[in-house]
DNA sequence: ACCTGAACACCGTTCAAGT
DNA sequence: ACCTGAACACCGTTCAAGT
């Protein structure tokens, strides 16, 4: 079902090619012990190797700076090359997002034996802590489950832990759908680029936060009461702390639920 | 300090032009009350119909869709008076979300006399199906509240209901971000494509569900128990219904921790 | 099977020029 | 002030061909 981490998903794999010609000739690569080819001709990728170097252009210059002409030049071959081994530029940002992911899912393997609300608190602080710095990610994170599987174990993982508190099948669906959905929005929310301020680098986000800081305390204090009552809350806050305000709301309310 | 909707902004307005020009004959329009120019020869826009225009495509073909050539087109003149309007095209995007919140501030305008949360609720209800039935709208909503004032209005209006509570600003601040994040998120997360299917219209959503729905039927029980548990609630589930359940939840914590 | 270079059809943006 | 057509520099994707 969810097999297209080998093959290339969208391509027809029909053996046009002659199984006699398996493993050609390797030109000096014979005894060669080290990684580095001699011959510079034809480049060699993996899926693997796709996504890392996705993942490493996404990390420099956001989705946007993802071309395909980028990634074929860092992985030093051609452009039609990537094409082996996604569909599409599409899919290529599904799976480097997936790709990540799968970082979250390692590090959150041994959660589950404490309070299912703490577990629950547990897991969706490392999603977020995967996100918040990767502004890229939120946008392409849980999109296909059928491409993304370490999405689909994730999203499992955390519905397991709404499972122990005993609820409905339905009110389990609802409270897994609004931990996730609060986590991604949250994060995507944050990691949003300041138009094109922290890409050029231009600004900084410090220095970006502290011009909306200043824009918001020239409003108008009649017109915008709350802005007036939360700015210095807003100005120099920390990220975290404010996703894990809103978390914590969420599970309290759903602790409520589950009386417990 | 927001007056960039008749500015084009990002553009220095330095008068380069001679006043003594201003009124040029506007030639076959002297007396005529229809709308239709008898001249088609100069298009004639507006910050407003460009916008309208933007809209109209990305409610029929989504971001993907919305290129300045389609919308110059639209408008039935050409590419470049596109910019004598917005900067380029993020910006459009932006204005273009701004405007649609506008919609909602408009619907939302006489909420708050009654029970802070109930009318907290009420104004997520009113962001939520705004959003939900146009996909392209999650990713551009309340990303840069210079450009965008209706998103800061709403923003405030969200808050304002929040102040009613009487918590610290802390609380405020965490509680207001934590609304508009779970709203923001679910309602994106929902409106997202099915990777090109609705798009190109081969698959409609309901199919696209119904197939992933199966998907997840066929998932190993062992290994996926909770897609499992949930997986009647999944299948034909209402969006909305999905929403609320997850709102209830956060705002009967905050209610618990407003002691209310 | 997997990689390549070149080509195609597009796209955002700019610019000198018009009114 | 506001609109235009043409140009520039890109980009995703495909394809015939190589190994």
């Amino acid at each position: 079902m969810f097999d297209n981490a080998q093959a290339a998903p969208g391509t027809a794999r029909t053996v046009w090619w002659d199984g006699a010609m398996a493993s050609p000739p390797q030109p000096g690569e014979a005894s060669s012990r080290t990684r580095a080819p001699r011959t510079r001709s034809r480049a060699s990728h993996s899926l693997e190797s796709v996504l890392a170097g996705a993942v490493e252009i996404l990390d420099e210059s956001g989705a946007q700076g993802l071309t395909i002409r980028a990634l074929a030049a860092r992985l030093g071959g051609g452009v039609a090359s990537v094409y082996w081994y996604v569909s599409g530029r599409d899919e290529l940002l599904d799976l480097a997002a997936d790709s990540v992911l799968g970082g979250v899912l390692e590090a959150t393997a041994d959660v589950g034996g404490g309070d299912p609300i703490e577990d629950l608190r547990v897991i969706a602080l490392a999603m977020f802590d995967a996100i918040v710095d990767r502004p890229w990610l939120g946008a392409y994170v849980l999109r296909d489950t059928a491409t993304q599987i370490h999405s689909l174990q994730l999203y499992e993982r955390i519905g397991e832990q709404v499972m122990r508190l005993e609820l409905t099948p339905r009110q389990s669906f609802h409270a897994t759908s609004a931990v996730v959905g609060y986590v991604i929005g949250t994060a995507a929310d944050m990691g949003q680029q300041p138009p094109e301020a922290v890409v050029s680098g231009e600004l900084s986000k410090d220095e970006y936060m502290a011009g909306a800081a200043a824009q918001w305390r020239a409003l108008d204090p009649a017109q915008f009461p709350y802005i007036h009552h939360i700015i210095d809350e807003f100005d120099g806050h920390d990220d975290r702390d404010q996703f894990v305000g809103g978390l914590d709301l969420l599970l309290a309310g759903l602790r409520l639920q589950a009386g417990r």
